[in-house]
DNA sequence: AATGAATGAGGGTTCATTCAT
DNA sequence: CATGAATGAACCCTCATTCAT
């Protein structure tokens, strides 16, 4: 579940149908019939909700058998936490590579970040669904909140850092860094939440220019409001 | 389940345990009833989730018997469905309170609005852990996301004209009230997330703080941003 | 499970069908509708084999529903382990009940353990079903042993003393306590098999007769070998 | 299955684990495979009970394949009922020929007779498993009862006519010989039971010498009763 | 109005069996 | 021959709902 490629994942955001490529050949090696499972329950947890989602509704959904979910996870709780470990990992992979990819200029990091948070492939409908699913219910499975904490642990302090340079590069005297990087973190959440549940209301498009705007107005030397696009570069 | 008055709503914040003054009277009034077993619905979605919440779960946090659910409400459905009525309508009266409070000074308005979001009464990690829930199903269950467009058709418009109306009074070219005003939603709800998944890191004085700071960059002459309190008032 | 009355055992022999006296009364006593699913647990092991029962034999056997065993034993393995108990117990009682109403002579007290043990409630094929069942099985599962081994702590000690009585009262220079004693019980056993497997061929009468002509050979001046009666007494 | 050579039946004795001599070599005969096969089951029996002996129990004790045990009995059904043929026939066999090597005395021929009962190959505590697991479920099955019939035809008669000889031959006017057969059969099973539930407190030695007391008590004539060895010879 | 025993549909899981390799 | 992924019926159990009390 680790090692995906980047190109990997880009066509993993295309969900390849019950009936895709590997479809139901009798054989499919264990990782594929794995991630054939978990992207059906990504499906069943966006279309039915996490509450409905039944062994039925993803084996369904993925074209096959009652028993196979077992076969291959041993018991629902565990592809469950293997759905949401997916979704994590895909999240925390894309983020990381593009924090590799970006030079060293903060503004143009910062920039990367917020593109990433709004890449196609993270605000897939569906998998907006599972995240805020086992948000959800974190408060009663501690569990899940161990798995969703990757937001946290190097993304907050990439952030908070972020803000603290460019604060210190631009003298932004009325810029708090931690509350910058607050406010970023949750208006991103908060517009996830708006694509998820009222996605006519709210593109991936105007969820970014919103985040942009924001960074225009913090800093504003680093940060052009005109469409916000990130200045000069 | 309709018209509570706002003391009531006062006193709803500090819930009342299962055994509580109303508590297992033999004749208590139906509309007590029912707000008892709403209650004990919210305290099991926030302590065993949405989908570990059963009528046994329910009726037990209540201190009442097994039929007592079906006797009021019918069904589980419509159980949950005025759960989330009660909580959206608490919510919509808290807001609307505040505003009718409030004089017609749109800086304070603005502020007045931000203290509702982050009150006490709103920001209780058991409400909110409900919120959640019921947005986490919205997609599969268009009932629950007619009931939360509470916030979206009051709420949205109002945050819109105070933003426009700030922008004019303030004269600030580079604000688009717009974005702004989705800003601010957005960011508030994930703030609430976080209060809800992590309340170590965020306090909802943390909170308020954040989306003040906010407040001050976008109207620097109608908010200070030390303690980024409203300027002047 | 404990207090029964001799006379309730005796009437519990006569297995009350599904339609019993207690029938599908929507409200039984707790206590009678375990008994009822215990009579009908038993019914199912004789008639279909332990392998072969399932919740659904029993509650068909007993004329109820699914999810009544459920209700009343949480788990189909409890409900076993009860009705082993419930077959142990009974006979303990009878054979603990025949000691109090035997005198004090060795010899009458080890023709009332015979008796007992050829006695129509303990030779009922159904819960000689349930013995062999169970101890076939306790090889397996070490609960069930422990529950089989009401023979043995009581039972065991109490023939070795007699068959050490009579050896002393009649002077039998070739019999050894313990080999009597081991003998008869293992007869006994041998002997309840062969009710089971095959009752054409071993009625409870021939059963009883083999035991008696055993405690003839080995007891001649306390038995006699003419129908196998105790001697005088 | 059932052809034996008295060899063959020899090694059995010795049972080899999974990985044993013949093991996994990829080529074993096809009669290699299904003996390999039967013994796993008789251990699974012993240690899994029957209920809870699976296709997956028995093919994992083999170490080999799920499908192997379709392949080669078809079904777990004739697996069961080879298995049971195999004991079954393994005892008649001992039997058998251990009537063949004793000579044309009565009391040798049944001191002989109690040998094989007590051999270590018959006694083998998995064994014991299996006669009871299958007696057990006999009520419900007739094919496992008629299989286990073995016993019947011909050792009961066999026994009978012995004890009716040694009747004659020592004058015993009051032994009656179908029922001092009968209790020499029952005595015998009680003591496997005994064997199988609590080894610990019964021995095959034990056994053994428990069975020559009986025989001592009724033909003191013919069997002794110091260490209960028969007399003379 | 309230209880809680009872129901039975549907949940997760096991397991004998099949079949492509 | 042998494997083991896949199937689906049937298992045990849960839970929303009903109803006699």
């Amino acid at each position: 579940m680790n090692n995906h490629s980047f190109n990997r994942i880009s066509w993993s955001v295309n969900i390849v149908p019950a009936s895709g490529t590997a479809g139901k050949r009798r054989t499919a090696s264990k990782a594929e019939r794995r991630e054939q499972l978990i992207k059906a329950t990504i499906r069943s947890i966006a279309s039915n909700g996490l509450s409905d989602t039944t062994m039925a509704t993803v084996s369904g959904e993925a074209g096959l058998s009652q028993g196979i979910i077992n076969l291959h996870f041993q018991s629902k709780e565990k592809l469950l936490l293997e759905t949401l470990s997916y979704v994590v990992d895909e999240y925390k992979l894309l983020w990381e590579q593009a924090m590799e990819k970006a030079g060293s200029d903060s503004a143009e990091r910062l920039s990367e970040l917020v593109a990433v948070d709004f890449h196609r492939s993270v605000c897939d409908r569906n998998k907006l669904a599972v995240w805020f699913a086992f948000w959800s219910e974190s408060k009663a499975r501690p569990t899940y909140r161990k798995l969703c904490a990757a937001r946290d642990h190097g993304y907050d302090r990439m952030l908070r850092r972020l803000c603290a340079d460019l604060k210190a590069e631009g003298d932004y005297a009325n810029v708090d860094p931690g509350s910058a990087a607050r406010g970023l973190a949750a208006m991103t959440e908060g517009l996830w939440l708006d694509m998820l549940v009222s996605p006519r209301s709210m593109s991936r498009d105007k969820a970014k220019q919103t985040c942009r705007a924001y960074l225009a107005h913090l800093f504003p030397r680093h940060f052009s409001y005109k469409r916000a696009e990130k200045k000069i570069a």
